[in-house]
RNA sequence: GCGCCUGUAGCUCAGUUGGAUGAGAGCAACAGCCUUCUAAGCUGUGGGUCGCACGUUCGAUUCGUGCCAGGCGCGCCA
């Protein structure tokens, strides 16, 4: 709708131009502003022109405002304009009418819940990689958080749009599963009553207790000698399968869905690695050094070479990550996102060297770091190590304050900022905590509605609106057209937390209305045209937090 | 030492292709608003050298450079 009025005054301004003989500066702008004092709509035109022409922007402003105005009467958008004005130094504002404002309204009754989608992205297939944690424990809030971004993201770019999956690569091979099966053949062998060291780089969890105790079931293993029959191999597959168990119930939980699971040991292996290798000796982007195999990542801005086979035989961690991209590649995905934590900032140049030597633009590989969140219980910070087994897990705080709370919380903040996450703020019911404030507004209107219905058999109106011209009635119908544009936003920047923050916005705006208007009137015909317009907020609050994967509660 | 990120109100943070002679929001503090649709709400008050200094221009919190402060990363680890 506000797309649509913009398009038409776009095609306005330039045919004004032409009274500067169809000069025209390369970047006008329509833009909507912040403050509603200056209009829907603004356009910088002046400001351009000026550059180019050399003249006061206000003067060549105040030269295009008759022209326009001129314009506007023979066009149909005219009806919904209601001035323009020129404000210092040289804007050019379009202030809608109230029935151009009600033209909102009427797309989101025509769209519901698909009010917001679009067809921005053309359908281009999006692969979002996230969490991909090494099933070696159980998710932290650090996966929670990535979990949470990515996952609203695909959301929202589906919304415009796009053909976006989720994926999830396991990492079920290399050295942190080595480690794994070992830590966990120790705890068995403790537990049988040998002594032995439990190794200094193993995973010193209660949960690797536990799993001994596990695989020593399920393998009726009583004795030592019970246990010596069993093979290294058989306390890795162990150990991963157990845990993916347990993640793939954690994610669950807290409603996150994964479309593909990739394993390393399927497209990563030997065979695949090595003509991987082969096709790069050829191409000149690898050679020996040192006893080693270096990958020339520098060929594409790296700081320095890399590994990719040791000179003990063994490949680093790179060599089948990019087999793995180039498997994600091969199937099809025009453009990958890999969300990391912030310890991998490092890997970015070299993994994207890598989607460049497997013939790709590093433009095509976006890697998005998702900052850590930092846990406060009782203003307290709580500390984490993974290696130490202390460490706070997703399914802690989903126990504790709920998965509306923990996701809500989660992508509060710009996913490039530290995020502070306080427990018992998050825990409270009250009105300190952000999470039910949107929720509520939902609520609120749910149960007018019910009463409007229940009460007074009155129904929305949909159509020819004429009442709603108070100025928080204009500030919600505004707010709730720029839902659209919010979302293509979050596509385009890969940041889901404008729409966090629109959604409070949309929400400030209902409980302000709230507050001066009152929706059950006397006033019939007011009344229904308000029972439309708060149905309108409900349809946006409640695709906003569909997208977000928090509830819409009826009540609360 | 090199690289990346961050410095905005007492606290947590918005301000995204440079825009509006008054830089916003929430929390905390204080003062109000429920015989009427959910007070998990609303209204008002106080609170700032946008880390510092230059530069680019009609205009800089936004871009550039240099400092200052904090966080993180720099293995033939993953």
């Amino acid at each position: 709708m506000f797309a649509d009025i913009r398009a038409q005054l776009q095609d306005l301004i330039k045919e004004s131009l032409k009274i500067f003989d169809g000069i025209t500066p390369p970047g006008i702008l329509i833009d909507v502003p912040a403050d509603k004092q200056h209009g829907e709509f603004s356009c910088n035109v002046a400001l351009q022109l000026s550059r180019l022409l050399r003249k006061n922007p206000l003067a060549l402003a105040e030269q295009l405002l008759p022209r326009l105005q001129e314009l506007l009467k023979t066009k149909p958008v005219g009806v919904k304009i209601a001035r323009i004005e020129v404000k210092a130094p040289g804007f050019i504002n379009f202030y809608l009418t109230p029935q151009g404002f009600c033209g909102v309204l009427y797309d989101i009754f025509a769209q519901k819940e698909n009010y917001g989608h679009c067809g921005f992205g053309e359908n281009k297939k999006f692969c979002l990689e996230f969490v991909s944690a090494n099933p070696t424990g159980p998710l932290t809030v650090a996966h929670g958080r990535q979990a949470a971004v990515g996952d609203v993201l695909v959301n929202i770019l589906q919304a415009v749009g796009f053909s976006a999956k989720r994926e999830y690569y396991v990492n079920d091979e290399g050295n942190q599963i080595n480690i794994l099966g070992r830590s966990i053949q120790a705890r068995a062998r403790q537990a049988l009553g040998q002594e032995v060291d439990f190794p200094q780089d193993a995973y010193q969890g209660e949960y690797i207790r536990t799993m001994a105790g596990e695989f020593m079931r399920r393998h009726h293993i009583k004795t030592l000698g019970d246990l010596d029959k069993q093979p290294d191999a058989a306390f890795r597959q162990f150990g991963v399968s157990y845990l993916m168990d347990v993640i793939k119930k954690d994610l669950e939980d807290f409603g996150v869905h994964f479309d593909i699971w990739s394993y390393q040991s399927k497209i990563a292996h030997v065979k695949a690695i090595e003509a991987l290798l082969s096709e790069f000796r050829k191409k000149e982007f690898v050679y020996d050094g040192e006893g080693a195999l270096w990958f020339k990542s520098t060929q594409w801005g790296d700081d320095k070479d890399r590994v990719v086979r040791k000179s003990d035989g063994q490949y680093t961690y790179l060599t089948p990550d990019i087999v793995y991209h180039k498997d994600k590649f091969a199937r099809g995905f025009v453009r990958i996102v890999n969300i990391l934590g912030p310890d991998h900032h490092g890997y970015i140049p070299r993994i994207k060297a890598a989607a460049a030597a497997l013939g790709h633009s590093v433009d095509d590989l976006d890697i998005l770091i998702v900052q850590l969140a930092t846990i406060y219980r009782n203003g307290k910070e709580v500390s984490m190590s993974t290696r130490r087994g202390e460490f706070i897990s997703l399914r802690e705080v989903m126990d504790e304050v709920g998965r509306d709370a923990a996701r809500f919380f989660f992508l509060m903040r710009q996913a490039s900022a530290h995020l502070e996450f306080d427990l018992e703020l998050a825990k409270k019911q009250s009105p300190e905590n952000p999470v039910y404030y949107i929720q509520y507004a939902h609520a609120r209107i749910h149960s007018i509605i019910r009463k409007a219905h229940e009460e007074q058999r009155l129904s929305p109106k949909t159509r020819d609106m004429k009442c709603l011209k108070q100025p928080e009635e204009i500030d919600l119908m505004r707010k709730l057209g720029l839902l659209p544009d919010i979302l293509i936003g979050c596509a385009r920047t890969l940041e889901p937390f404008s729409l966090v923050r629109y959604l409070q916005e949309v929400a400030a705006a209902f409980h302000k209305f709230y507050d001066t208007c009152r929706v059950l009137d006397e006033d019939k015909e007011l009344s229904s045209e308000r029972l439309g317009l708060i149905g309108a907020v409900q349809v946006v609050l409640a695709n906003g937090l569909k997208l977000l994967g928090v509830s819409a509660p009826e009540k609360m």
